[in-house]
DNA sequence: ACTCTAGATAGAGAGCTGTCAAGATAGATA
DNA sequence: TATCTATCTTGACAGCTCTCTATCTAGAGT
């Protein structure tokens, strides 16, 4: 079996949807961080191709690559995915490998969820 | 039985996550245009408020009275969500109810989740 | 028609964001 | 140490965003 279920850390925001109660002031902030982060089409880019990277991971250099910026733009909104978490970068040699931080998005995919969707996941 | 199960378009990017293969830009464009539209604090406060409000709508008057902002601040977030397709407004006499637009939160959480939380889902 | 209220629109200003060019830094190799 | 390459940082600028004040519109009630 070598299939592994993930551990979910699912007591903060995952199955406390935005739908049920109204967000506090600091959980509103925190969340709009990260959408902030999500919300330019470039960095949504970035952010599929570093995940469907086979090996989970993709050197900066496959990531300039595939746009028509340069580097220090490119460089510029990885920080800013860093910043909120969604991507980690780790240098090895002379590349600079990223990956996703699947924890992050699926908390927020918690967030969005409605009542209907999390029930199958709740129960 | 009056509970009633969505009917849910999972044709588009739903169990096609950000995660399995890289965006078109298109694709990430539209995208991109509704998490922007959740990257402010003040929207997420509406959309939480609105979503969790008693019959699942909100007066605007509701929603103003919630925040130390002017009524054209609320009506300009108000609008950028309605933009985004997120919510939507109606007016009934006096007033005007806000309420939530649940596919395009259900949308949005599918291309959010990681392979493993979609399997459940697509089995 | 007049007035009152709820909400939207228009316009302006301060601050933030995406982009680039130029320069700095880290590691590999000689 | 010198040099080369990959990546990041800095500084600058145009354009966008959030907020406000002032004005407008839609509907209710007189």
């Amino acid at each position: 079996m070598p299939k592994q279920l993930p551990v979910i850390e699912t007591s903060s925001l995952c199955c406390s949807p935005l739908m049920r109660q109204p967000l506090t002031e600091d959980q509103s902030a925190d969340l709009a961080h990260v959408f902030k982060a999500l919300g330019d089409p470039v960095r949504l880019r970035l952010l599929s191709l570093i995940a469907s990277h086979a090996g989970g991971e993709a050197c900066v250099c496959d990531l300039t690559d595939a746009f028509d910026l340069t580097g220090p733009t490119i460089s510029h909104h990885l920080k800013v995915l860093r910043e909120a978490g969604i991507v980690d970068g780790e240098r090895r040699g002379t590349w600079v490998y990223y990956r996703v931080q699947p924890a992050v998005l699926q908390k927020l995919s918690g967030v969005l969820m409605t009542p209907d969707q999390a029930e199958p996941v709740t129960a």
